[in-house]
RNA sequence: GGCCCGAUGGCGGAGUGGUUACGCAGAGGACUGCAAAUCCUUGCACGCCGGUUCGAUUCCGGCUCGGGCCUCCA
């Protein structure tokens, strides 16, 4: 058995670089939160369970993990970057509620989901703790790098060097589709500080030296990411969407922050930046048009186990492909994932029924166990290579005349990196009722037992009849199988 | 208009300069009263045109198509 090197593609350099801790047997990391306004959509989750298998693999590799997802719930804006109406109000506004409540609702729910996908917990932090550290931010770097225009206190992005490194396209004026705030010293500028306007009031507003407002939305990351977790930190993950706009302007607030001097906070040491590897995960997609929570309707987990499907099919569909290519969504798709996820945990059964009433053996680990632990270690350490870690593990199941013991103990150990809760999900967890179905389980055993009587009697027609009620009823049979039935998806 | 990315079998999706990804679906077999479920086996690919090379799906150039970002968004 070998320990693989942990090789992580870092968004700042484009390359592939070795994973070494910052602080000795730790690994801190930082994670772009939702905008709790709405539900989030699977899209939107695909980040977190990414997020989720890198924490889960540092873990394996014996860091101890410290782990951070903010929850943001003050300061967006629904429009362009400087004016518009605050997401947070808005939804608040909508549904006769406070903008607290709104957070605290949508933070839940946001939370249950991330249980449902088998994320294991981490530190949720809401931007509304962190305005005062905020604003003693802002006073910190506002001589050197802010100035102050009627709505708002802006950072001058040509204050740090090498501002807009991680996105390699530094937005010029160009074509000009960036409505500008006038005054602006550059087009990339943003604010640090939204002043409420004049004549208007927020729910969530605060003082500050900058007059009465809010908090600019990139400056929550630098502050709860310092305060937390120390710069610098190890890694920084979000989605690809946060690599052209947020994070530029999150690493140039930290580049302030940490290093008064222009010359010597430069991105050639990404430690000024905040963190050593800033990690982004690309989008799920699908055909019918991006995910996008403006289009009114979106994809929500809940929307899947109402269809049928479990969370954790989900979860595998994501590992089904590497974090960095999109991952296109489809019914199909997650139907496919669900079989694969059932046969898994099939297989689980398989073993420990033959590891029960069996003696552990007392050879040696076989070397197959091994090969394909390091076959396991090597994917995942090739930048999170989860599709073709999955392989390694399925392998498992089809070694044969190995320790059954030793297989599930394998089974074991690569799940905890994966996250699929293979040996406690069973089989009947699987078996989600969809909202659309007209039968009750009781029902449906009372129809199996008619059915049961029938075929001892040999009366075939009437067992086959039932069979038949229950297919038209979305309930399919299997008289094979102990589970019994199972539900169709549509 | 600017910047960037992708194009792999029916679908999804890894990877590689010359040997199998894998999953789901399909096909065949075992099992079954017949099915289903399960298990076993298995067919199917590398956008187009050039170039480099003994050899390219893999490298280089061009083309076509698709997508993303530049505006809140994982």
């Amino acid at each position: 058995m070998t320990d693989a090197p942990l090789k992580l593609f870092n968004s700042l350099t484009r390359q592939l670089e070795v994973f070494e801790p910052v602080h000795a047997g730790e690994a801190r990391v930082y994670t772009c939160g939702p905008t709790v306004y709405n539900y989030q959509h699977i899209g939107n989750m695909r980040a977190y369970v990414f997020a989720d298998t890198l924490g889960r693999t540092l873990q394996w590799k014996g860091y101890k993990l410290t782990h951070v997802v903010n929850i943001t719930d003050v300061g967006h804006l629904t429009s362009d970057a400087d004016e518009g109406e605050d997401k947070m109000e808005r939804m608040a506004a909508r549904e006769g509620k406070s903008a607290w409540d709104i957070a605290r609702f949508y933070q839940e729910d946001f939370e249950r989901d991330l249980g449902r996908l088998n994320v294991q917990p981490k530190q949720h932090p809401r931007a509304t703790e962190y305005v005062e550290a905020m604003i003693d931010w802002g006073k910190s770097i506002a001589d050197k790098h802010c100035y102050e225009l009627e709505s708002g206190l802006y950072f001058d992005v040509s204050t740090v060097a090498d501002y807009g490194r991680l996105a390699r396209a530094v937005t010029e004026d160009g074509e000009g589709r960036i409505e500008s705030v006038e005054g602006k010293r550059n087009a990339a500028d943003f604010a640090i500080w939204r002043k409420t306007p004049a004549g208007e009031t927020r729910q969530m507003e605060w003082d500050s030296p900058w007059g009465r407002g809010a908090p600019g939305w990139h400056l929550e990351c630098s502050v709860m990411g310092e305060a937390l977790l120390g710069f610098p930190f190890d890694i920084h993950t979000g989605g690809i969407d946060h690599r052209e706009i947020h994070h530029p302007n999150e690493i140039a607030q930290n580049q302030a922050f940490c290093c008064n001097a222009k010359d010597d906070g430069g991105l050639d040491d990404p430690k000024n930046s905040g963190a050593k590897i800033w990690m982004h995960n690309n989008f799920l997609v699908e055909r019918s048009g991006k995910m996008s929570k403006s289009s009114g309707e979106f994809l929500r987990l809940q929307l899947l186990v109402d269809r049928g499907y479990h969370p954790l099919a989900y979860r595998l569909m994501c590992l089904q492909a590497h974090y960095r290519s999109e991952l296109e969504f489809s019914w199909e798709g997650l139907g496919a994932a669900l079989t694969r996820l059932k046969r898994m945990v099939l297989a689980v059964y398989q073993l420990d029924d033959l590891c029960h009433g069996n003696w552990k053996s007392d050879d040696r680990v076989h070397p197959k166990v091994f090969d394909l632990r390091d076959k396991f270690d090597a994917a995942i350490g090739d930048d999170l290579n989860t599709p073709v870690a999955l392989t390694a593990l399925e392998e498992l199941f089809g070694l044969k005349k190995v320790s059954h013991h030793d297989r599930l103990d394998a089974v074991r150990d690569l799940d905890a990196v994966l996250g699929l809760n293979l040996l406690k999900l069973t089989r009947t967890d699987l078996r989600i009722r969809p909202v659309s179905a007209t039968i009750t389980e009781a029902e449906i055993e009372a129809a199996l037992a008619r059915r049961k009587e029938a075929r001892a009697a040999k009366d075939f027609a009437a067992s086959d009849a039932i069979r038949d009620e229950l297919a038209a009823s979305g309930v399919e049979v299997m008289d094979g199988d102990p589970l019994g039935w199972e539900w169709k998806l549509s």
